[in-house]
DNA sequence: ATGCAGGGCCTCC
DNA sequence: GGAGGCCCTGCA
C-alpha cells in the first residue's frame, strides 16, 4: 500500500559528532524533527518524510518513503547546507581572535545553517515569538495535523500559504497560536494578493530582502533575519533576540549597550558570516551556560 | 496567583 | 532611537 522505506544510505559529505547534529536538528533553527530514540530522528525535509539515524563516531545514515529524483544523499546534502568548503566558511569567523567564539565553535565542531523551504521558514517564526522552541513545535504539529496533507511515511507537512489562507483564524488559535494567528492570517492574505513575493525576496540583496519581509505583519528584524538566514541560506543575516542579546552584553562586555548596537557590533565583529556565528553562540549558551 | 517568555507593533517621549 | 504596554498561552 506504502511505499517502502528505502535502504540506509550514508551522507558522505557531512560527518558530524552527535551534538552538533543534535543542534542543528533541534536548536531553534528547524522544528519539525523529532527524536525516536537516543541517536535517531524522523522529521520532514521539504515535503518528505526522513528517518536519519546517527552512529559514532560522525556517520549519518537516512532512508525516506519517496526518494526524490537525483538520490536522498544529495537531496540532503542540500538541507544541511552543504557548500564547497564548510572548512573555509568556519575559517572565515574571527575565532582567532576571539577566544569565546572559538569555544562556542569547538564545542559544535559540525555545527550547520540549515537550507529550509522559504515559505515554511517563514510560516515557522511567524509562529515563534515568545515562545521556546518546544511550544513552536507543538503548535507545528497541531498546525500539520489538523491541516496538512498526510506524506508517505505517516508525518504531515504543513499547511502552505494558500491553504492557510483558507483556514479561519479561530481554527489557528485553536492550534494554541494566541495573537500569532492574526499574523499568520494577514501574512496569509498579503501572499495570495502578491504572488511571487517569496521567489522575490531570494532574489534580492540582503538589506532589501529584509526590508521587503518586514513588510508582512508579524515580521519584524528578527523574525526577517531568522528567515533570511534558515531559509533562504543568507549567512550575513544576524538575528539578535533576547538571548543573544543577553549572551552577547555578558561575553563581550557590552552590558550598557542598547539591542541596537549590540546587533551592530555582532555584524560587524563577526562579519560576512554573522549567522553563522549567531548559532554557534546560541548553541554554546543553551547547552553549556546553564545555571 | 501574578509574572514572565527566544517578538512585533503602536504610542509617546 | 528608545521605553513601555499590549497581544495569547501555558507554566512556574
Amino acid at each position: 500500500m506504502d511505499n517502502p522505506w528505502t535502504d540506509w544510505k550514508p551522507l558522505s559529505n557531512w560527518r558530524p559528532d552527535f551534538e552538533s547534529l543534535l543542534e542543528t536538528l533541534d536548536g531553534g533553527q528547524a522544528f519539525r524533527w523529532n527524536r525516536e530514540e537516543k541517536h535517531s530522528f524522523s522529521g520532514i525535509m521539504g515535503n518528505r518524510m526522513v528517518r536519519l539515524r546517527w552512529s559514532p563516531p560522525n556517520r549519518v545514515h537516512l532512508s525516506t518513503p519517496s526518494p526524490p529524483p537525483g538520490g536522498l544523499p544529495l537531496a540532503l546534502e542540500n538541507y544541511f547546507g552543504n557548500r564547497k568548503s564548510y572548512k573555509i566558511l568556519y575559517d572565515s569567523l574571527p575565532w582567532r581572535s576571539d577566544p569565546h567564539l572559538r569555544r562556542c565553535m569547538a564545542a559544535f565542531p559540525q555545527l550547520r545553517i540549515l537550507r529550509q523551504d522559504p515559505a515554511e521558514t517563514l510560516l515557522c517564526f511567524l509562529c515563534s515569538a515568545t515562545k521556546q522552541i518546544v511550544q513552536i513545535k507543538e503548535m507545528l504539529a497541531l498546525l500539520a495535523d489538523r491541516f496538512g496533507d498526510r506524506l508517505p511515511g505517516g508525518m504531515k507537512s504543513l499547511p502552505s500559504w494558500a491553504q492557510l489562507s483558507q483556514i479561519p483564524e479561530s481554527d489557528l488559535r485553536d492550534c494554541k497560536m494566541g495573537f500569532r494567528a492574526r499574523n499568520i492570517k494577514g501574512t496569509a492574505r498579503f501572499l495570495a494578493e502578491t504572488p511571487g513575493f517569496i521567489g522575490e525576496v531570494g532574489r534580492l540583496p540582503y538589506a532589501e530582502a529584509r526590508e521587503k519581509l518586514c513588510q508582512l505583519p508579524g515580521v519584524g528584524k528578527k523574525v526577517s533575519d531568522c528567515v533570511l538566514l534558515f531559509g533562504y541560506d543568507r549567512l550575513e543575516a544576524f538575528p539578535v533576540d533576547t538571548w543573544i542579546l543577553k549572551a552577547m552584553q555578558r561575553r563581550y562586555r557590552l552590558h550598557d549597550r542598547s539591542h541596537r548596537q549590540v546587533a551592530r557590533f555582532g555584524r560587524t565583529h563577526f562579519g560576512e558570516s554573522a549567522g553563522l556565528a549567531q548559532q554557534f553562540l546560541f548553541a554554546w549558551e543553551r547547552n553549556h551556560a546553564r545555571k
